[in-house]
DNA sequence: TCAACACATCATTACATACTGATACGATGA
DNA sequence: TCATCGTATCAGTATGTAATGATGTGTTGA
């Protein structure tokens, strides 16, 4: 009845924040939160590249953030779970008040410290 | 009006997430869920070691997602708002229907594939 | 069957960052 | 003041991973 130990849990939770932190995959949810798109159309919406929209998208359906469909020779891919949503809601309401803390956050971002 | 546009919000975005997307971060903000700590109370919590656990707050605070406090040779960190813990609940409930998806994510942690 | 298209995958490069051990800093009590 | 304790910082190392350009795969229409 204890499949995963505390830790293991914690490691699935960082990882499936880990696929929400980076601005190309936090642009392509967000185009994904109005409705499935295409991957063109993701790229359209993005402006990155295919191959990088492709590579996110793979990432993002292995973590079951998003879901596939093909139809003819496009894949729609959609959020799997409104709470996907939600978590980026949560956090554009959490970053509103406490954007400056973020914004001084260089500790690892290596743009300053020396 | 409009210091910020949209690209610089997704990157706060991401940054706020990144806070949150590695297993010894939740470790401690998870400890701190429950009631303020000082470090040597995260450090025995989370069995990190102790530059480990203030490095590590030293980027959750820089970010704004702890507070701390001094007292004595002492300094208690807490969670600087409810809503980090509430990401937190979202985020294990969705974990709890999209775990074999993440489980399955193995893209950029390179134990498979090839 | 072939060309064009939509998408996926691969190898490579470059960089970000987690962790450790050593050390520095600041507060406290003797 | 000095030793100790609690915490912070630093340099160094190792690893994870984002982006790119080239190529592969599968689908469609001519």
């Amino acid at each position: 009845m204890n499949p995963i130990i505390q830790t293991d849990v914690i490691e699935l939770k960082a990882k499936l924040f880990r696929g929400l932190a980076d601005a190309s995959r936090l642009k392509v949810l967000e185009a994904l939160c109005a409705e499935p798109l295409t991957v063109s159309a993701i790229v359209a919406a993005t402006q990155l590249s295919q191959s990088n929209v492709s590579n996110h998208l793979s990432c993002l359906h292995d973590c079951g953030l998003v879901a596939r469909q093909q139809q003819g020779r496009f894949v729609y891919y959609r959020l799997s779970d409104p709470r996907v949503g939600e978590l980026i809601n949560l956090a554009t309401s959490l970053l509103a008040d406490v954007a400056q803390g973020v914004y001084a956050c260089t500790r690892y971002t290596g743009e300053m410290n020396q």
